[in-house]
DNA sequence: TATTTTCGTGCAAACGATTGCATTAGTGGT
DNA sequence: ACCACTAATGCAATCGTTTGCACGAAAATA
């Protein structure tokens, strides 16, 4: 049987009301008693029933994680585990703690969040991806229940907080480096249209041609739903091109390897004949081979601010709607792209 | 203000039993009123408060997640994305979802699990990691809580259920695999020696090269922490021996990354000059140049074997102590260590 | 028709905390 | 010695469910 607040009362002779009093620290309870009933805590081995606690006070002291579908192989990617780590921390430093959700179908994945938020389970909610017209975001905003997502929301983006990277910038900026070292054929690999990131980096590879006055081609710009074929014919269908491109930008590093990989393949070598520059910097950049220059986009940093954000706005200490934080970046030189070879 | 039961109740013309009875869908309430009783729910947006429930109950629907405190970056190997992918498969197919912990330093994943174990905040738990002298797994053990481990739990491995590759076996047979293919001279580059995985998967390692009657060069086996140094100084140190070797196993893809990188920066050729053979065949496996030789493992069905004996602990359908469930593994052969180069 | 079964519901007591309000004891001022 | 006031604690209602038991009506049996 469980140690409950009536034991710890009995064993320490005072009421279960101060029992509680005491677990809140409550100034109201004198030093001595405190001690007391702290050590009857101790000695019975006592932990609150978190259930009961919520029950009583509405509130959970946990937040949720809404990830997407488990039936796409989305997860695989250690942005995940990388933004997970960032909430994680953050929420353990508040005491609070992390709940999970995910379905096979997007259907599912609505049904979790709604019974997680209706079913009072959590004090708020973490989105980890944003796509074109999602039904979960805006329940949560119809519902005026705390959330953040992490990513551009695709509407009304001024109604919801949300933490980003410049993806828009970035995606200027891995451009006008390769423009920089001497390129002029740029072309752009792409991972599933319909996520922001990969809209926003698509503009700002654009926005740089243009500026610098290079004229772009639409057969230049290839997506490609990764996990699938690895963006092998991504690759063969640019290089099959009158005229291949010199270098490629690439929406990400898992991308980025399976792009090489196909280079590899076809005997076209990194970064001689083709420079191959990506985005968010995963661990395994350092380790390929050659390995990646890359757009160190601070994953981790991107879950602890969200979390932070999320925490504020339970507190209420969140302005009203619509806080939006941008964590920065910045390339990381190694070998993909010649230049400065290690 | 949260819909409750009790209003449903009135919407319905009936006690809040009878609701209570409906959503559980005993019997003894009859087709007519359950009709009458499910309108009202979906009229009025009824969510059951699971708190209220678990605390009636004395069940919570949820499992938790004990992973590797956050501090290290063991936490970015995709490994674990993929184990909770089989894990919050499971868990959702039965309807219970998912609670994780973790936290910066050991001692605070173990107050983690405790206070989720005894504030009754979950049904039973997952520990994703075997550690030899682990203080969660003797917690778990003693508190008689239901608890799975994914890997081979150090002592007692009797009386603790968990699900396992059989890492030993793996070990022998691609270390034989290496000798069909010729080489003689085989070394063993693993990652931390206080994980029971590495120590099994060198344990095969050292008796297939008896069994072959190779002699065991200590110099031959080196081990070191992945993630800092990437496995650079292993390779450099097995290169500067006086017969260094032609053929490596790693004891996991990423690792055998690493590995290769750095092989790759020291002008040697992979697979000519050394062939390399690693464990997990995580998905970077096949986009890494060259596509690497490994274990398919089957990380997802590790996930979602254990989730399925817990859950079969829970509901006391299980043998009274420890289950030990064996994953099958596969070769998959790519290009790594030659011989059938695609 | 009287009596027992069965069936469908409702009552009320848990589950283990929190919290507004009442109560008591202790302090100091007059 | 009396009163007012503060500080410390206890009482009891509440949070939203579940569930054992009691109860009445209808159906089955004698």
């Amino acid at each position: 049987m469980q140690v409950t607040i009536k034991d710890v009362a009995r064993e320490a002779n005072v009421a279960p009301s101060t029992v509680s009093r005491v677990i809140a620290n409550s100034p109201r309870i004198s030093q001595k008693t405190k001690e007391r009933v702290r050590q009857a805590m101790e000695e019975l081995g006592y932990y609150p029933n978190v259930h009961a606690r919520s029950l009583a006070n509405r509130t959970t002291q946990a937040i949720g994680l809404v990830m997407p579908s488990a039936a796409t192989k989305t997860l695989q990617n250690p942005f995940f585990s990388e933004v997970i780590r960032g909430i994680s921390t953050k929420a353990h430093q508040n005491g609070y703690s992390l709940y999970m959700t995910t379905g096979v179908s997007e259907e599912e994945v609505y049904e979790g969040v709604v019974s997680m938020v209706q079913g009072r389970r959590v004090d708020g909610v973490v989105v980890l991806y944003s796509r074109t017209d999602d039904k979960v975001v805006q329940f949560l905003q119809d519902s005026k229940f705390p959330f953040v997502v992490v990513g551009k929301p695709f509407s009304d983006s001024s109604h919801v907080t949300y933490v980003d990277t410049d993806n828009y910038l970035a995606g200027r900026e891995v451009t006008k480096y390769l423009h920089q070292l001497g390129h002029e054929c740029i072309a752009f690999v792409g991972g599933s249209q319909d996520l922001a990131v990969t809209q926003e980096r698509v503009g700002g590879y654009k926005t740089a041609l243009m500026e610098e006055g290079i004229p772009i081609h639409d057969s230049y710009i290839v997506s490609a739903p990764f996990m699938t074929t690895g963006g092998a014919d991504a690759v063969k269908r640019l290089m099959s091109l009158e005229h291949p491109p010199t270098a490629v930008v690439v929406s990400d590093d898992m991308m980025a390897l399976g792009v090489m990989s196909t280079l590899n393949e076809m005997e076209i070598s990194v970064p001689n004949q083709m420079a191959v520059v990506s985005f968010n910097n995963l661990f395994i950049a350092e380790f390929s081979s050659p390995p990646l220059t890359s757009v160190e986009i601070n994953i981790f940093g991107l879950g602890f601010e969200a979390t932070n954000c999320l925490i504020e706005q339970i507190n209420e200490e969140a302005t009203p709607y619509g806080k939006r934080v941008i964590v920065p970046h910045y390339l990381v030189v190694r070998q993909s792209c010649g230049g400065t070879a290690k």
